[in-house]
DNA sequence: ACCTGAACACCGTTCAAGT
DNA sequence: ACCTGAACACCGTTCAAGT
């Protein structure tokens, strides 16, 4: 029947509007400003309408964080045809992360935000299954290229090191880091290395840790780094 | 005026005593089940008490997470007698964050939340500086490791990297990991190294990058990590 | 000077009525 | 079958009245 696959397509159309409706409120006011009311009348839907596709308010939220997460899959997934050896490439990545954090502050600190249980444990379980496949997907392009850093020779595991483990570890300290940086200006008196190359020094020196060739004593990645930086900066900018 | 200094003491009690009435609601019934009826019924004042000590109800959240931040640092002054080599004093650091946020789920869950804007941006601003102070407390404890590690001779930093740049690096991937091992069995098909050598092994790799001697090749920090874990985790459920 | 709790305002959620 | 928005319930915050 294609008036059904019409339906579907407007229902689906519609919950675009209500998550971008949604978003447009929290950026320019905040969280706390997105009521069911305002965004009812943004959309031009009525309030039940809203419920047809959230079970509750952080079931919005949590589509937020979903559309956030597929987004940086795709930001991941172009990255990863980037020349260069693994190890470049994995910076890359990092890059990708944090400038996206940095261009979209109020989704990253809804990627955070569904980490917590308060969040989790209202909004529906689907919802929920999606976040933690998208997860999925965007580890699975850090996964990649940790085996074919292996497979180049470029990376020996140390024995008891899996390469979840590593993938795991990086994704910790960016993660981390970018979490923290928000708080940055109210730590006072810390006295760091200018704010790029942060996560950069992080990465490298786990890296190392793990052995991943080359060294940063054998490579100067800071001048790839800004590099790549300012390329990617140029390119995500132009979205 | 000793009536003055009686007031002080009193009007600190309960403080004391909201918090702690705060913290066992949530910990029971999770954080949407604190309301303001329900924390003046069980401390058995007024509502409008409850805001003679704080502005809103994001600021009594912050007063939770000061207190845990407190807590985190005193055990963090705890360990920082423990002997040994400076290595794997900064590894019983790790242990005692890890434990903490094993024994104290809820509280750690506030302390991700207390670093996004949604809450800062209610809560009060003496509130938000007693929390900087505190972390900063947190911060000396890790710092003044790794001054010892360098005076020690076991630690020469690469030579853009500062104290902080290490510093800040621990925080991070701890808190990265601490963060995320909330969603660990949410994330399918990771296969992970057992949950505990799992900081271990994240900070073990970072500290080799950091050339902080003995480096993991040299010393074989699992038995120490195993044996200290066993020995904090019953010292910290004594408490 | 301090405490109280009724009253208010706001907002998430529901559901009977309308199309 | 789907949409609507009035009505409801709940909860954070205030402040006039009481001690």
């Amino acid at each position: 029947m294609t008036t059904q696959a019409r339906r579907q397509r407007e229902y689906e159309q519609r919950e675009t509007l209500l998550l971008d409706s949604a978003r447009r409120i929290i950026r320019r006011e905040g969280v706390s400003a997105l009521t069911m009311d305002k965004l009812a009348a943004a959309t031009e839907y009525a309030k039940g309408t809203i419920y047809k596709h959230f079970s509750c308010k952080e079931d919005i939220l949590c589509g937020l964080c979903l559309d956030s997460l597929r987004h940086l899959h795709a930001t991941f997934q172009q990255l990863s045809q980037f020349a260069g050896n693994t190890r470049s490439r994995m910076i890359c990545l990092g890059i990708g992360y944090q400038l996206y954090t940095q261009r979209f502050p109020e989704e990253f600190d809804l990627l955070v935000a569904a980490r917590s249980n308060n969040i989790r444990e209202k909004a529906s379980p689907q919802r929920l299954q999606q976040i933690d496949a998208a997860d999925e997907l965007v580890l699975n392009r850090i996964r990649e290229l940790i085996v074919q850093a292996q497979e180049a020779g470029e990376l020996t595991l140390p024995p008891r090191a899996t390469v979840d483990d590593l993938c795991l570890g990086l994704w910790s300290v960016s993660f981390g880091l970018l979490a923290l940086e928000h708080a940055r200006d109210m730590i006072p008196g810390l006295d760091l290395t200018p704010p790029q190359p942060l996560l950069l020094q992080q990465i490298s020196c786990l890296l190392d840790g793990y052995r991943w060739h080359p060294l940063s004593t054998e490579t100067d990645y800071s001048a790839i780094y800004t590099a790549v930086y300012q390329h990617l900066q140029q390119l995500m900018s132009r979205e």
